[in-house]
DNA sequence: ATATTTTTTTAGTTTTGCCTAAACTTTTGC
DNA sequence: GCAAAAGTTTAGGCAAAACTAAAAAAATAT
């Protein structure tokens, strides 16, 4: 029982609101996805037929067990993809998201076990979000925002909670790059930008804003 | 100006068509895609209007030039994913068919082109087939069917015409794979089979049916 | 050369996923 | 607690790509 890539970027719409916020509203699934809350209306019923969510209505949406494992599958499939970019083809991680949201919609369980051999089994993306297993697991790692770091204290960039290309390329100018190590000067209250030094030698003041989408991972 | 994955599939189909008979007729692309001789017509009206096609009523159609660029373009990338998946994923040749059909749909120019330098600039695929340039030339090589040889001939098998599971299989169970040295012994008339020596060890009886689906290229 | 067969096109439906407009619930503000 | 606002669903349609059945054109066979 295949799905389309429609019904399967549903899926994938409602299980991130729903890690955010526990239920998809349906509002918030046709700004997610860019569509009308009517089309949503439909393909909620869509789904719910084949037991791929729960849903009354008026009361918003939650995946089952199944459309749950649907749902992580295509993450699993879509960061493997990512890692596959940026390790193997040399993309820069700006200009992956596009593609790997095609690629994820290939129906093929022997492609994606090995591709993942192929990759060395990775357990994070080239944003450093992690790939969840077969199962559906996601590995958890202890990270903070980088903007709630207390000075003097030392960590690496593990990961990005902004995905947009303009701030990539940001990062990327600026050195901020994954694996590299953040010692955390002080916070300037005026308007809580942060000074930091990056590898030990660039000293940098980054604003709230930068700050807050950086994940660090404490030594 | 996109295309949907219908609309290239049919540009492949008539391609393939036109490269044995000169034209497309609408039932012949109705059996190559297994619809039926009024989508087709649908279709090709489509396609004319995109100016992709030459389409008269009742006479059949022929790619224009800019339809002819589509074709090898996606024979190109359906090409250059099966010898992905059989040189860096470890598929065997008789299982990359279908998967390399939805990922030659996945559009990103740059995709290709990093995966064509991946690869080491293939020229042929896992079946042998030439890989068409980004331009549309298709590398010609001097070939002939193993059933054409002469007794006492030596060659290399370069490639198959029949691409079925089944067959594939077969190839692989008799060790005849692609570089395999080929000696001809003689033809036997009542059946036509022949008889070869292969890699200067394994004498092998074959039946008209597979020595006319080996291609191989004489020493 | 005309009648039959084959091929192709047209006409009318179906399904999927989307839309807008209108109707109906639920929530919120006073 | 009730009216306005916000959120959601229903109704009615549209476009793409398929289908079957019927009509029309071309090819063929006697």
């Amino acid at each position: 029982m295949g799905l389309t890539s429609t019904e399967e970027n549903y899926l994938k719409a409602i299980f991130k609101i729903q890690e955010r916020n526990g239920q998809a509203a349906t509002n918030e699934i046709a700004a997610e996805l860019q569509t009308s809350a009517a089309s949503v209306s439909d393909m909620i019923k869509k789904l719910s037929q084949k037991d791929l969510l729960h849903y009354e209505k008026y009361k918003g949406s939650q995946l089952s067990e199944q459309g749950r494992r649907f749902a992580t599958s295509l993450i699993r499939k879509h960061r493997l993809w990512e890692s596959f970019l940026v390790e193997k083809l040399n993309f820069n991680w700006d200009e992956i998201h596009v593609i790997a949201e095609e690629l994820e919609h290939i129906k093929s369980p022997k492609l994606i076990r090995q591709l993942d051999a192929f990759l060395g089994f990775p357990k994070y993306d080239p944003h450093g979000d992690p790939i969840p297993t077969e199962e559906g697991h996601f590995h958890q790692r202890k990270q903070i925002q980088l903007s709630r770091m207390k000075p003097s204290e030392i960590g690496a960039i593990v990961g990005v909670k902004e995905h947009s290309t303009t701030f990539l390329q940001f990062l990327d100018q600026q050195g901020l790059v994954l694996g590299a190590r953040v010692q955390f000067n002080k916070q300037f209250d005026f308007d809580e930008s942060v000074e930091v030094v990056i590898n030990d030698t660039d000293r940098k003041t980054l604003s709230k804003k930068v700050s807050e989408n950086i994940y660090v991972q404490l030594n």
